[in-house]
RNA sequence: GGCGACGUACCCAAGUGGCUAAGGGGGAGGUCUGCAAAACCUUUAUGCAGCGGUUCAAAUCCGCUCGUCGCCUCCA
């Protein structure tokens, strides 16, 4: 397995530090708002990595933390009039909702900045000792020009950085580069006790504190928005590496952006969707496999037109997954080959290696799902030579385990037909109920047993316009959702 | 200004030295069907921003040019 490393720059074969068990920390959500699409890529991108290792056998512990307190919460909670605490804890349940239907699972260990001040202040002091921070006025800053390292994730320097530097002038700082671990808290804001008076923890030291806590000195991968490359990560290597003296993380990962109209999606461009603003629109799946289909480092372009397309892309799997439900489903007595027997063999003995192979290889999910879809065709070429026998029925059952396999890293694909149709009724407001359509399907059957068809035809278009398509196949006649 | 990424068909998107340039969407034609739909088939890039170079061999490596974007400030 290759992924690429930020901090090298290059992909490199995936050795964890330890053989068995692989671990990773992704910086989760500053709990202030609701989360829109860009939260959502990396939350799914780093869901997926977590899937894919367990399902190469490692046993995985991922930390995903919570920023609980933070200027933008308590300017929020101001505005609103209500508890610093509260605002978090409201947007961190929203983030739950969102990431819920998201197909994001919760990670092993979900740790808040707040819960960890002591480990914080911990490392502040050792820092403060090692001679790497120095406190003026209550509150402790990390003396960047002391950690010779300093730049190497983002690739910078620090001599070019201080002639560039837009960083607002702070008298008490030595350098303008230097970075606060601990803030002191002014008039009426959340504090805490400290050996440097009441405080609060600066933002990189609590996923510093956090890590070491929940998976030691060193680990394998740290994962973020490459937008948290620069300060945030560069500031997270200069404190732990500074305080432990270890490496801090091997594998550094990093998602690319979502763009609208080629521009970052970000807020203060204000050109942002909120996850559940698309979801009023969009089935979640259509999302989650909008954000997979690109390459996770790659930018991807936010539109409605790609969100159908995606919608369009799994409506033609969970297609392909009814026709072989009702393949398995009918009598498959006398055994009759299709001609594309060989074909089908040939694709079903190489697909979980091509899978495997796609995914190593910086987990390339575009890739894996263009062998999914190879997979479908085949099949579907398959079926439509209306083959029958013991052999068939394995052979399609075999696909149907592969496909859904597959889908199961990915955690897409993993509802039944029935499911993904009633979903997209929802999202579609379709106006007619199941059993209206049913309704209407037995109306049409009669009139096609009489051979009326202007009647059948006028029932079928009179669905259609309402979002429902019908197929009429040898044994019924089957309803879906237009996408 | 410094650092970095990207530019593949009508659209989205894999591919980063050698097998017919994946896959999805759209278009055109066809098979099937009472007609449709779905599915399948054919077709839609002798070509990978442009120009040079390296190599037996380049979308892939190198150089230049053009274009787009990102980071350098909070940001997923």
């Amino acid at each position: 397995m290759r992924i690429y490393n930020t901090l090298t720059s290059k992909k490199e074969e995936f050795l964890p530090v330890s053989p068995e068990k692989v671990t990773m920390y992704s910086c989760g959500i500053t709990a202030y708002d609701y989360c829109h699409i860009g939260h959502a890529r990396s939350a799914i991108v780093f869901d997926v990595m977590r899937r894919y290792i367990q399902y190469k056998g490692f046993a995985v512990k991922y930390i995903r933390n919570f920023t609980d307190i933070d200027d933008k919460i308590i300017n929020r909670a101001k505005q609103e009039g209500s508890a610093w605490d509260a605002v978090a804890e409201k947007f961190i349940q929203e983030y739950y909702h969102d990431m819920d239907l998201l197909g994001v699972g919760r990670a092993d260990v979900e740790p808040k900045a707040t819960e960890h001040i002591t480990e914080m202040i911990d490392i502040v002091r050792g820092l403060i000792a090692k001679g790497y921070a120095y406190e003026a006025d209550g509150s402790v800053y990390f003396e960047v020009g002391a950690f010779r390292e300093y730049g190497k994730l983002s690739k910078r320097d620090l001599e070019d950085m201080m002639a560039g530097a837009r960083v607002e002038v702070n008298e008490k700082k030595k350098s303008p580069m230097d970075f606060a671990l601990w803030k002191a808290s002014k008039e009426g804001e959340p504090a805490w006790e400290s050996p440097w008076g009441p405080g609060r923890p600066g933002w990189h030291i609590e996923c510093s504190a956090m890590s070491l806590k929940h998976l030691g000195e060193t680990f394998d991968i740290h994962g973020g928005g490459a937008d948290l490359i620069f300060p945030h990560h560069e500031n997270e290597i200069a404190q732990s590496e500074a305080y432990t003296g270890k490496p801090f993380v091997k594998y550094w990962v990093h998602n690319g952006f979502i763009t609208v109209d080629k521009e970052k999606m970000s807020k203060s461009l204000g050109n942002f969707f909120t996850i559940r603003e698309i979801m009023s629109k969009f089935d979640a799946e259509a999302i989650r496999f909008f954000l997979l289909s690109t390459h996770y480092r790659s930018p991807i372009e936010f539109s409605d037109e790609q969100l159908r397309e995606a919608e369009v892309s799994i409506d033609r799997y969970y297609t392909t997954l009814l026709r072989i439900d009702d393949f398995l489903g009918q009598d498959n007595e006398k055994g009759k080959a299709s001609a594309e027997e060989k074909a089908l063999e040939d694709i079903l003995g190489r697909f979980r290696a091509g899978f495997a192979e796609a995914m190593d290889d910086d987990f390339n999910t575009a890739l894996a799902i263009g062998g999914i879809f190879e997979l479908i065709r085949v099949l579907n070429k398959y079926l439509d030579g209306r083959p029958s026998g013991k052999k068939v029925a394995d052979m399609v059952t075999r696909s149907r385990s592969l496909l859904k396999e597959a889908g199961g890293v990915l955690n897409i694909f993993t509802r039944t037909p029935a499911e993904w149709y009633r979903s997209l009724m929802l999202v579609k407001q379709i106006g007619v109920t199941e059993v209206d359509i049913e309704v209407k399907i037995g109306e049409r059957r009669q009139a096609r047993a009489d051979k009326d068809w202007a009647r059948a035809d006028s029932i079928r278009k009179d669905l259609d316009e309402k979002g429902i398509i019908l197929e009429d196949k040898k044994d019924g006649t089957t309803w879906r959702v237009k996408v």
